[in-house]
DNA sequence: TTGTAGGCGTTATCAG
DNA sequence: CTGATAACGCCTACAA
């Protein structure tokens, strides 16, 4: 059985495919009379529109894409949760797909999503990115974007962001009101933004708290994970045994970091203080808890998928858009990684 | 600046549609001037095809759906990426959808899915789903269609899940094996095939052990979240303080579980022992580190898109396909929490 | 109130 | 080797 078609009813009922299609759209200008019998035949041939030759005639898909680095991490599987929320809400849908965090892939997946003619594109940067064709390729497309989290600044968009160097920089503050001296940095790659924010505020709360910055106390990591948090606070305490506190990029280096000092008898908080970022679930039920930096992951999405419908409605009325950056706030929490 | 057609390039270089259509397509009968000059121009013209006319054409748009109840959680994030990232090896693109373990959302994303004439579907169970007219409708429409982790045994479709039954027996009789007497159990809500899987898995598992099988030890989960956890282990301890194994439906509720037990100096493995299910990255990261069964989740993806992928291709050659069911393996892993 | 005609951009068939 | 023509299914001026 084939699908129904505006055709079809309309030859069945003897009438036109324009009558049909205006019956079924609820157009003032046809007889209760017709527009009864289409709808009945409609339901009764579970009519729905063929959504291809929609697109085609319509020029939109109701089809948005996303492109983060990996969903299993948990903030941004919060985002995405944020973002196919609302969306649906909306009446979009969302194509996910995934960098890994390699700026080849993401180039493809860019190009991907433009052939498809999505009717926007929501992304956060790859680590590796570090060029920006392909995203200028999206403006000079006009194709409504958004970034979030690791953004290109220098790109003409809308973006969602929190203050990544303020953050930082009260997290550190943070180790130094509990009194840590010496604290070291495990940051992340060279090339995002927000690495690089959350080292500057890093510093920034050692120069303003009078504690001299010694390169030697930051670490680099390449892949942002559990176990390069282990194999930093190995480094680190043979490096500077007298270091007592650490401030880590991200609660999943952080967690790596507090597994090497529970396996070696290395006190938290006594002995040293630990800080992450992005409260990730896993911080709050390890041990001992850890103190970190709260980002709020699934208004993310959701801003970030407002502000993208803004710039779709904008273009579809013709509307100049001004892209818009929405600053979310962040809070440190305390936990026990950090507390007396 | 309007995205170039195959109309455009016809009518700059003189020619007609159709050859221009016949050159990019590589066809044998257009001659290598023609087809220089059509190459030409489309690339310095960037012409990629209008999607939204191929897909009316060929009647597909090359898109995959997926249903999960919710991206969150570190299982379904895990199968998410195994899905999309062999769906894009192959050309297909996926729109993920959640049905957050509502049977209502998730008949409404069937629906919407439908609509939007994806070439296939691949889909998890909501916990509330109890009825199956929405999952027949896939079926009836002949929508290549497939299952994981939590399906409906009775529809006739491509499946891909683990023995929940076994692997529950062999997690128990790990507990037993280490010397509990006295088991608990955890289980999932009423409705979900896995739920009654593990529950009769630990059943058998006691009965095989000659240890008699008491209901008031079951406690069953209704949105199984850390926080039950917390409150099953603290009422399970009200209720039996003799308990000394306690298995779980899954590490969220484990690790709850854990959270209560350090909070309340109840020791592990000493005085209970407890096991999970899923191996979710924090179960190796607490402490105590939890005892879990390995399900290959990202596998589980890949699995699954391949059997969609075979019936879409099935479906195109207008071949027969019968639907088929990967079994994928399971093992139990000691860690801390089960360990003397 | 209803219908005609044209077009969205591509692909496939068939004739020249 | 090339092209005219129709069709995919829907929408929308414009006529009748």
């Amino acid at each position: 059985m084939k699908e129904a078609t505006l055709k079809q009813i309309a030859e069945t009922l003897g009438i036109s495919i324009t009558t049909v299609s205006k019956a079924l759209k609820n157009y003032p200008d046809v007889s209760k009379k017709t527009k009864k019998a289409v709808f009945d035949l409609a339901n009764s041939l579970q009519y729905t529109p063929n959504s291809f030759a929609v697109n085609l005639r319509t020029k939109e898909s109701k089809t948005i894409g996303l492109i983060i680095p990996e969903v299993v991490h948990h903030f941004f599987s919060n985002v995405v949760n944020g973002i196919i929320a609302e969306a649906e809400k909306n009446g979009y849908l969302v194509i996910i797909l995934q960098s890994n965090e390699s700026i080849e892939l993401e180039k493809k997946q860019v190009e991907l999503l433009l052939n498809k003619r999505v009717d926007g594109i929501i992304l956060s940067l790859s680590n590796e990115s570090n060029d920006d064709d392909h995203i200028k390729e999206i403006i000079r497309r006009k194709i409504p974007f958004v970034q979030f989290d690791k953004i290109s600044k220098l790109i003409p968009s809308s973006k969602v962001i929190i203050n990544d160097q303020k953050a930082a920089f009260e997290a550190v503050e943070h180790l130094i009101a509990k009194g840590c001296k010496k604290i070291a940095h495990i940051r992340g790659p060279e090339n995002p933004q927000n690495a690089i924010d959350r080292f500057l505020g890093y510093k920034k709360a050692l120069e303003k708290n009078n504690i001299p910055f010694n390169s030697k106390l930051v670490y680099t990591c390449v892949n942002v994970t559990f176990e390069e948090g282990i194999a930093f606070a190995k480094q680190i305490m043979a490096d500077h045994p007298d270091v007592d506190g650490l401030f880590a990029i991200t609660d999943l280096v952080a967690v790596g970091v507090l597994a090497f000092f529970n396996d070696n008898n290395i006190k938290v908080p006594d002995q040293v203080k630990v800080i992450g970022f992005s409260n990730w679930f896993m911080s709050q039920v390890i041990s001992p808890k850890l103190s970190t930096v709260e980002q709020p992951s699934f208004e993310m999405g959701y801003q970030a998928f407002y502000l993208l419908l803004e710039e779709i409605n904008a273009n579809k009325e013709l509307r100049e858009f001004k892209p818009k950056i929405i600053e979310l706030n962040t809070s440190v929490i305390e936990r026990e990684s950090t507390s007396l």
